[in-house]
RNA sequence: GCGCUUGUAGCUCAGUCGGAUAGAGCGAAUGCCUUCUAAGCAUUAGGUCGCAGGUUCGAUUCCUGCCAGGCGCACCA
């Protein structure tokens, strides 16, 4: 666990030092929870650093570098130093403590990442957290479009990194087959088949024709169906097809899910009026002008929703209640929904929803919305598919780019940001595409650790000697590496993947930057050194970080490029 | 009109919990391969962090207002 990490002890021999300072009553200050360690941009200013004597000079009625002083002597009086592993201690600027690890405690991570090996940046930080993640959750009436492409990517790699932080994750895929749209589709295949004109308000995509002779291939018998009939079959028959088209493209695209959701399903075995009666034993649910409503005007939405229309029949929103209290009764703690930003609309009465069934929507509950996306190639937006009329397919991005390039760039933005994807950068083998900029990196180490394996020299945790590492390059190399749990943690919390893939490329860089200036392998006839072996153990760790972290992003790392 | 969201270098964008001199890639200029993958590295140039207030020892970060872009406001799904 990293709970026992360089960083941790630091943190702890800080507070023990605090605890001494107040208890002695030389400062008038409480203790806080924590004590906040930065990493300091500037090298200069050590591995670790922390403002705490400027948070409390004000409480205590001192000035800042006096606190930080007594901090500092109650480190050193109290011995405190060395247990850390801290080598240097140093008061700075208004009052930063700047502290510098020794090596021992800094090249520790180094063989902690050769322990653990896949498992290094993982914790149980959210092992308290059962989650329902929901993303993509397309009509199954089309192909998958680019919106649904960057929850594709960002759902699947949000999955990772909140399992690697502890949390029991299941992916849900919720199939909007009911309603509608459902009818409507099965119109415009039959409409198709039939040599007719197609529905105005219906699917207008050239898959419809696809999808239609298909159907007819092995159905010959609908198109003699009455109207009614024929469009029950056609649309039973053809989201089927359309739904395992969307399954193997996803599959393809390296995302799976644990479930996929129907929502006619929550209209069997009386769910549906099961879920009334929850949401009704709270109070919140009135019928008005012969519709059946949901008071989300109780919980911050503009209005009150309603769920039985007066003609009986169900409103979407129906469904969407209901799923939600089947979320919950199947025992997940955290619904994640994650939503196009043409629906962010729905947000105040999704979220209402929670509350009406008597949950705290701050805890039980989470939305994430994802801005749109477009694509550029040639310099002008793409904005005509072949396939499906008007819209790009997660399928002919995929054929453009490759999975990795397409996943990777979608996951590396923050979701809530409008992004634009580059086919032309995007099948450029350069700097300026940073999958390659990071795979490369990975595909490096490989091949150095490859010839230090035809040089005869062997490397490892069992023949490291971290104090020969202590070149500016390779610490600055270790504490990167170091900052990898956090980095994996801040990302779970905040549900942000894209933090993993930015680490990624900063690891990257820093590792390039270490191979130009710190030569691994002996030169030309020169005889091999330890410290060629502690670079190649170095860099070892380093492939594992950068494998794990790609991981978490779903993109492979290659051993050679 | 109301709500959500964005505004950081010429371009595309990073920058949880407020911290020291605001970062990266591209683009521009100049260097580094007879020996580990140059799909790489280095140096230089480039900024009123949209504008104006407020909170604070300290604000790109938090709060308010304004300006500008994007999106949404159904007994549709």
């Amino acid at each position: 666990m990293s709970e026992s990490s360089a960083q941790a002890l630091v943190q702890s021999a800080i507070a023990d030092a605090l605890k001494r300072v107040i208890a002695a009553g030389e400062i008038n200050a409480q203790l806080p929870k924590a004590i906040k360690l930065d990493r300091p941009k500037n090298r200069e200013h050590g591995d670790y650093a922390t403002s705490i004597a400027l948070a409390l000079a004000k409480s205590s009625d001192l000035a800042p570098r006096a606190v930080a002083e007594l901090i500092v002597k109650s480190l050193i009086d109290n011995d405190l130093l060395s247990k850390a592993g801290i080598s240097k201690v140093e008061i700075a600027g208004p009052g930063f403590i700047n502290i510098t690890l020794n090596n021992a405690s800094q090249t520790a991570v180094v063989i902690e990442i050769l322990s653990k090996a896949k498992k290094f940046g993982h914790g149980n930080w959210l092992s308290d957290k059962k989650v329902n993640l929901e993303f993509v959750s397309a009509n199954p009436t089309g192909p998958l479009h680019l919106g649904h492409t960057r929850w594709a990517a960002v759902g699947d790699a949000l999955g990772r990194v909140l399992s690697a932080a502890g949390a029991e994750v299941s992916r849900e895929f919720y199939i909007n087959d009911r309603g509608n749209q459902m009818d409507l589709f099965g119109a415009s295949i039959r409409a198709v088949a039939l040599g007719q004109e197609r529905p105005t308000d219906g699917y207008h995509g050239e898959y419809i024709i696809d999808l239609a002779n298909e159907i007819v291939k092995s159905n010959p018998e609908f198109l003699k169906l009455s109207e009614a009939d024929g469009v029950n079959a056609f649309r039973d028959t053809g989201y089927k097809l359309q739904l395992k088209q969307q399954q193997g493209v996803l599959d393809n695209f390296g995302t799976h899910f644990d479930t996929w959701f129907s929502e006619k399903s929550l209209y069997e075995n009386d769910f549906f009026t099961h879920s009334l009666e929850k949401l009704k034993s709270q109070g919140h649910v009135y019928e008005t002008d012969g519709a059946v409503w949901l008071r989300t005007s109780d919980f911050g939405d503009d209005k009150d929703r309603v769920m039985i229309k007066s003609d009986g029949s169900f409103a979407y929103f129906a469904s969407d209640s209901a799923y939600y209290v089947s979320k919950r009764e199947r025992g997940f703690n955290l619904c994640i929904y994650m939503l196009g930003a043409d629906h962010h609309g729905y947000v105040g009465r999704i979220k209402a929803i929670a509350a009406c069934a008597g949950d705290d929507p701050k805890l039980n509950i989470e939305i994430l919305i994802g801005q749109m996306v477009k694509i550029m190639e040639g310099g002008e937006e793409l904005k005509l598919s072949k396939r499906a009329g008007t819209i790009i397919t997660l399928e002919e991005l995929v054929e453009k780019v490759g999975v990795d390039a397409a996943r990777y760039t979608l996951i590396r933005y923050p979701t809530d940001t409008p992004m634009v994807m580059d086919v032309d950068l995007l099948r450029k083998n350069t700097n300026e595409n940073p999958v390659y900029y990071v795979q490369y990196a990975h595909a490096r180490i490989c091949a150095v650790l490859r010839n230090a394996k035809d040089l005869g020299i062997s490397y490892g945790v069992n023949q490291f000697k971290p104090e020969l590492l202590v070149h500016e390059r390779e610490r600055e190399l270790i504490g990167l590496l170091a900052e990898f749990p956090r980095v994996v943690q801040g990302a779970a919390q905040i549900r942000e993947p894209h933090r993993v893939a930015r680490y990624a490329e900063e690891l990257a860089g820093v590792y390039h930057r270490f191979y130009n200036d710190c030569r691994v392998l002996p030169l030309g006839d020169e005889k091999s050194s330890e410290l060629n072996s502690a670079r190649a153990t170095l860099s070892l760790a380093t492939a594992q970080v950068i494998s794990n972290a790609l991981d978490l992003l779903g993109v492979s790392a290659p051993e050679k490029m």
